[in-house]
RNA sequence: GCCCUCGUGGUGAAAUGGAUAUCACAACAGUCUUCGGAACUGUUGUUGGGGGUUCGAGUCCCUCCGAGGGCACCA
């Protein structure tokens, strides 16, 4: 059992005791170290309630506390503090119990965690489209969805990952009738390049043009024309072979590709189903939201074609029919909130259990300082270019330092630093995307935890005493910091797990990293008196660190 | 105009209604004859304005100001 449980039942206890009901109350770790590990609220929360003093309250808890020490393994002192907070103390029996297990490369599921076990969850990220390239907004989506994957999947959940890419739709009429008339045959990629922003820019500009999208767009839909259908076949299967070569940069296998013109007709055909739901309006037909507060939105165009709107809401039931799913997570852009609060609406009247199991996890953009990117503009930021530019400035960097890298930890400190920068902020909120500064890999970054990873690694191969030790041994205050650090480690994965929010861990493992670097710096390891117990808490933090970062998606290099 | 997000040091971020608001970058001042200096230590500096709720507000409510996104046949 974890200890925050252990402690949690132990305090119901005391206040029980005390003879007040129960209560909810926050047990967190206070911001200072010198506050004990623990702070506990439950005093001051029953005080109001109660109309006593919460400072006497306090005490009165903590002396049923101590009343129970001897069964209390992990209690070394608990003190009222502050305006009635109780300050747990954990003993070092306790803190260094734990860590042995967190040395076992082999037990990762230490952290399970009770919702979450055996779980049947699918997972929706990345999303690009055929025909279209693949972004920097599809390269955040990748990054959050595969940690939020892993993540999941440490606590005990079964994962399945999922891919859903738009392979019909305007915006590939558009693509194909830009390729038709400059005779773009879709064989390498430039093409991917250059017909949609074209098609795109001249859909805009030229009336004809876009009547003749509007046409390729249903020709497409219908594979009524040869022509039509030869470039298509090879564009997309062009577009997937480039994206795969992506996905396995980036470390993803999806179990599920899905499909806009597979979902599409289903989607439709759900929708025309339903005249109780989607009414007809001005020849398209819709889901008026106003009835729940929302908008109305088509889900079926005027051209009898199912918009994203019917095809997502047909995608919930063919991702049910293939994986009977406890949870669907869909990870997008927060450019589409609006909508997906729409389609929920009109999901629950349709597939109402569906709908309960359906959780949008939108992300913010990735912005330029210049304004939104967009695909749509032209203007386009792949993720390629962005990895070649982090890669080419760590190229400069290792050279100054006279450090050398060979090309596979090359790439893998390059992936790491965008993807850290990416996870170690809320998931919810834009990044602002400055070119230089994503590139400074200083401080709080990828680069600096795999650092200390690598630093850790070369310590212990130094070693010749044997390790890790179970009793601990006398040791100066670095390394007693550092068991405060190690053990709370399965609570942070439990909670990024929770709320989805993998900056948690980001946070976590940069703390850590700085408590084992200052430990390094102050503290002589190898041929110390301890040197036993120092290993064994170096190669504590050398495991944490490596499946810190293998559950973000990121490589821990050996050496760098 | 309406709806949804969001305003935290010079910059980028964190904070489960809790204590003296936490980190990183930058700036300045230092450490160390490296177990790997991509390190460590220290200093300066922050919750948009105004009300309210609460024992306690960056967090909840109201209002104003500012930014971003959305507002039917694109995704």
């Amino acid at each position: 059992m974890m200890i925050k449980k252990k402690i949690e039942l132990a305090v119901e206890e005391a206040v029980q005791a005390s003879g007040l009901p129960n209560n909810d109350f926050l047990l967190e770790h206070p911001t200072d170290l010198r506050f004990g590990d623990y702070a506990l609220n439950v005093a001051m929360i029953l005080a109001k309630k109660h109309n006593r003093e919460p400072k006497e309250l306090a005490s009165e808890i903590i002396q049923h506390l101590y009343r129970q020490k001897e069964n209390l393994e992990w209690l070394e002192k608990a003190e009222v503090a502050g305006p009635g907070f109780i300050n747990l103390t954990l003993t070092r029996n306790f803190l260094t119990s734990n860590i042995k297990e967190a040395t076992d490369q082999n037990n990762s599921s230490n952290f399970s965690q009770e919702e979450n076990k055996n779980q049947k969850i699918i997972v929706e990220y990345t999303d690009p489209n055929p025909f279209k390239l693949f972004h920097i907004g599809h390269l955040m989506s990748n990054t959050i969805g595969e940690a939020v994957a892993r993540i999941l999947e440490s606590t005990g959940a079964e994962i399945k990952r999922a891919c859903y890419q738009g392979d019909v739709g305007l915006h590939v009429a558009k693509a194909i009738a830009y390729s038709l008339e400059t005779k773009i045959d879709w064989q390498e990629k430039s093409a991917l390049e250059n017909a949609y922003a074209g098609g795109s820019k001249k859909y805009e500009e030229n009336d004809d043009f876009k009547n003749k999208v509007i046409v390729v767009n249903k020709k497409i839909y219908d594979r009524s024309d040869a022509e039509i259908n030869a470039l298509y076949d090879r564009g997309r299967q062009l577009s997937l072979d480039y994206f795969e070569s992506i996905y396995k940069r980036l470390g993803t296998k999806f179990d599920y590709y899905f499909f806009e013109s597979e979902t599409g007709q289903f989607g439709r055909e759900t929708v025309l189903s339903r005249p109780d739901v989607f009414v007809k309006s001005d020849q398209a037909i819709v889901y008026q939201g106003e009835q729940a507060g929302l908008h109305t939105r088509v889900f079926i165009n005027r051209e009898g074609l199912p918009t994203y709107e019917a095809k997502e809401l047909g995608l919930a039931k063919i991702k049910y029919d293939q994986y009977p799913y406890d949870r669907s997570i869909i990870v997008t852009g927060n450019e589409i909130v609006e909508y997906f609060k729409v389609l929920l609406s009109a999901m629950k009247k349709v597939f109402p259990a569906l709908a309960d199991k359906t959780k949008h996890l939108p992300h913010g953009m990735l912005r330029l300082p210049t304004g939104k990117m967009s695909s749509r503009t032209g203007e386009v930021i792949t993720a390629e270019s962005l990895l070649i530019a982090v890669k080419e400035r760590l190229v400069e960097k290792i050279s100054e330092k006279k450090i050398e890298a060979s090309g596979e930890v090359l790439d893998q400190i390059a992936v790491g630093a965008v993807k850290y920068s990416i996870l170690r902020q809320d998931i919810g909120k834009d990044l602002i995307f400055d070119l230089d500064k994503s590139i400074a890999f200083e401080g709080n970054s990828g680069p600096y935890l795999q650092y200390t990873y690598a630093r850790a690694k070369a310590v212990l191969a130094k070693a010749v005493n044997n390790f890790p030790e179970e009793t601990p041994r006398e040791t100066g205050e670095g390394g007693k910091l550092l068991e405060r650090w190690l053990y709370r480690f399965s609570e942070v994965v439990e909670r990024s797990a929770k709320e989805y929010a993998p900056h948690y861990l980001c946070t976590y493992l940069h703390e850590l990293a700085g408590t084992f670097n200052a430990f390094y710096a102050t503290e002589k390891i190898i041929g110390s008196e301890d040197e036993t117990w120092k290993l064994t808490l170096t190669q504590a933090t050398a495991t944490i660190m490596k499946n810190g970062l293998n559950l973000l998606g990121i490589e821990a290099p050996e050496r760098m």
